[in-house]
DNA sequence: CATGAATGAGGCTTCATTCAT
DNA sequence: AATGAATGAAGCCTCATTCAT
């Protein structure tokens, strides 16, 4: 009956994710990742203690494949942000879908939020930095180079929100603008250094 | 505090918001519901005959909140836009925990998301006409006024995110850059005009 | 489905006592209650918050029997203990039977324990008490007439405990002659009396 | 400390003394033995066929030590009695506890109480065997000697039985009258012989 | 010998829902 | 109009047991 080492934990991981994206939090029962991993759920305790291990181990494991992301962008923010962008909402909605619930979830419950936090953070950081090496001043007098990192990452996640809300999304037009406007803003850094 | 029993149903929906955001989703119970109400649960099945109905008669509610609110936005967007924001965000993170935990909830729940669709999409036209009484021309080129309200809207709702996950938030500052950020593009407009 | 107003407490508590007795502690499991009371699982959560909660009030109910009962008890020590130790060993070894399940499960539940502790005192002191009443002074030098209560309870306990565990018992013997012993020591009491 | 790896069985039956004694019969669990004796489970089932296998096998080795007590009581049953009474209560309330544990289960396991059983009814013959010794006529007419050893035998586990359940136990006190209970019964016996 | 991974049955508990009152 | 008793399905978790290594 027993079948020894065949499921690893992230084979589990990666299970769990789906029921999340699938299912939403209401609905992520340990008998549907087991289904999906086609395990039983004794399997997922023995590998895990418990359902909020799990969820924790899986939030632990975005934040690691988004750290790695993050410390891979180095020159190009504007394409790299819209790219990013892109692949949360459309292709890819996945992740942002998991990430929504995920940081919903971590309302109520302080370990998972701090983990988001973590990343948020991170995020915002290494949009800041990257900007820096791009422009010398801001672009708009009164906001600073470091908040426009936050604007930036904001925009992101509240655009996706929307195209995970609105099915009939013209937010591919959208995202064209948002490149538009990072050009605009970039043009009137040299604006500002011609003068 | 006259006249019990009998606006019982809106002290119903008011006793499912509270549980909601104080418990999420995942532990939103019916028991828990009738609790804050002090109710019994039979009672909720007196006014709704589903709990899915309730939760559904708890976006409505918002959605109608949110459109009463749209309708009385007139002129002064960016105050409007920083006290809305604001208000989501700090003293009032009540609202956007909800907000998010149904937006999340409507991932997985078609008449939630339409409906929720449907606020996010007005929210965006409201904002766009109010911009578009301000300026008459875009102040970055390549990004329609209309636009704009979206990105505004996002980057609202974006960074009620990041407060909401985030502890320990400078976002007091933030909100600050993105009132200059407003005045700073409003400025720009002008400027385009006076040329 | 729902038939209300059916079982009441006491029902339940009687069929968990008879599930106790019948498969041990260690197989006393909630789904054996129910059935043995015909209502499903969820009832018995209904009435009880919890398996332990069924289990402290199979304790108080016991003891509240118990107590009952002493309060009884009030000349005739003898018969009434020989009485009450054959019934709890024979006719009636459910009771015994039932009280040592639970005094070893208090070994490991310190609620439980406490509630036997008093009921074994309040016996002690019940039989001292009688005890008194009988006899002016002690038939043995250097015991004292509350440990002689003592005794009794141990010694009925015991006899209880290899009743239950040896089938087949030579026990009534026993007992004729546990009434030989107090007769017996009856007399040396009034022996040193009349010297 | 020299030659581990070669005791294993009686090692596991010790660890599963300890089990039952800290945890009680109801979360006596292979894990938990595994646990103490710092073994996996699997190395349980190399030793054992089954969980009821080591159970019987705790009880088999209990009997086994009970036994060789008993065939070295020889003279003194009162000392001997006493003593073994106050190590069952107080420094050694482990053996008292996984003897009433076992006498528990074996309510529902035959096998178990059959052989406790055994034990029970040697302690009565070593005990009146003793007995017989000491004494030629039983210091109470109608009480066979061979029912005084019964009668020490119950009262000793009713002692220990309540020492277990009351904690605040003025045990000592009793045991020192049981001492003086023996005493007296022994001068009875020699009384009635100088007549 | 011994282990660790896996199983599946069953335990406790929660919960949406129903129904008689 | 409201309640409280009851249900049954399903969730999380534990545990004895098996088996490949």
């Amino acid at each position: 009956m027993a079948k020894p080492n065949v499921i690893k934990k992230e084979d589990l991981i990666t299970a769990a994710k789906e029921c999340l994206v699938e299912k939403g939090i209401e609905k992520f029962t340990l008998r549907a990742v087991a289904d999906v991993a086609m395990v039983t759920q004794g399997t997922i305790y023995y590998h895990f203690r418990t359902k909020e291990q799990l969820l924790l181990e899986v939030v632990k494991d975005i934040c690691d494949g988004s750290w790695k992301e993050l410390s891979q962008i180095n020159e190009d923010v504007i394409s790299q942000a819209i790219i990013s962008a892109k692949s949360r909402c459309s292709h890819d909605s996945f992740f942002h879908k998991l990430f929504l619930t995920l940081v919903v979830t971590g309302f109520n419950n302080d370990k998972i939020r701090e983990q988001l936090g973590n990343i948020l953070m991170q995020e915002n950081e290494a949009l800041s930095k990257s900007i820096l090496k791009l422009w010398t001043k801001s672009p708009i007098e009164g906001v600073s180079i470091e908040t426009w990192g936050v604007f930036l990452n904001a925009i992101v996640d509240g655009l996706a929100l929307q195209a995970l809300v609105s099915k009939n999304c013209s937010i591919e037009n959208t995202f064209e603008e948002l490149e538009q406007l990072i050009i605009g803003l970039d043009r009137l850094t040299n604006l500002g250094d011609g003068k």
